[in-house]
DNA sequence: ATGGTAGATGCAATCCGCTTGCAGTAACGC
DNA sequence: GCGTTACTGCAAGCGGATTGCATCTACCAT
């Protein structure tokens, strides 16, 4: 099932804009803003509006296609294709803003520990480290 | 030294609004957001304005006598007294809301692992779960 | 291939958390 | 008490994100 057949399958279309949020997330190295995902499609000549940007990410995301994330400190969100990538999580310095994968999650047998000490069942969990790059030391 | 003078130590000064925001603050079981903050105060019938509150809030930042924290997918950041209180993280029901410290934190060691693994030098990480609380299972 | 319909889009307006500018107020060292 | 200067309140502003609505278009049924 191809992502066409995922957005059919719950009632959502392909459009051109769909496509174009999709292939600039596909090619980035690091997680986008809104902003600067809407900032690459005007470098690349797609005409859209910012809200369109939005709203496709939020659709994109009830689909399981891409990760939102909240960096520490940005105020802003982010957007990440999911879509045969493991689970990981990021590290942004402080100096540049850079934002780099960890392929690396310590968190695994905690929940059972979580679950047990709060009574809780545990869903997600967002964990971030920041830092300074080698550029930025 | 305390709250008073680490205030005057750093040319702040102690006042009717920091006073009640501290007491606030102290009280409450678990991190509260501006907005709740202010709330909390005028239903103690204390006279303040909510910008008020933002700036005693950054002040008392800086002076690490609160901790910020931004949880995932709340739009707003909160704070709790740092005094006294050891490092901890905490857990969030998907449903009501409420906000749960937990006592435990493995990352220390892995600190040493990233820094190998990214040459960046690690400062700060943020942790936190989210799930769903006994009463909203 | 084409028409109908419901999802998607663009534009403008709005919301909401938070910050800033500024004139008046009050904490606190002298 | 007095004076300095941090603090406060009010109003305005900012930026990210959302909403309302008229229009457009993807795509299924025919």
């Amino acid at each position: 099932m191809d992502v066409n057949d995922e957005l059919r399958a719950s009632g959502k279309r392909m459009t051109r804009t769909r496509r174009a949020v999709l292939s600039v997330l596909e090619r980035s190295q690091y997680p986008l803003s809104p902003t600067e995902l809407y900032a690459q499609l005007k470098k690349h000549k797609v005409a859209i509006d910012l809200v369109t940007v939005y709203r496709n990410l939020v659709a994109l995301k009830e689909l399981g296609l891409v990760a939102q994330l909240e960096l520490h400190q940005e105020g802003q969100v982010r957007y990440e294709m999911k879509e045969g990538r493991q689970h990981h999580h990021h590290i942004r310095c402080k100096g540049c803003g850079r934002i780099v994968d960890l392929l690396l999650c310590p968190l695994k047998k905690l929940t059972a520990v979580i679950e047990k000490e709060t009574r809780f069942v545990v869903g997600d969990h967002s964990l971030e480290f920041s830092g300074w790059c080698p550029r930025c030391q």
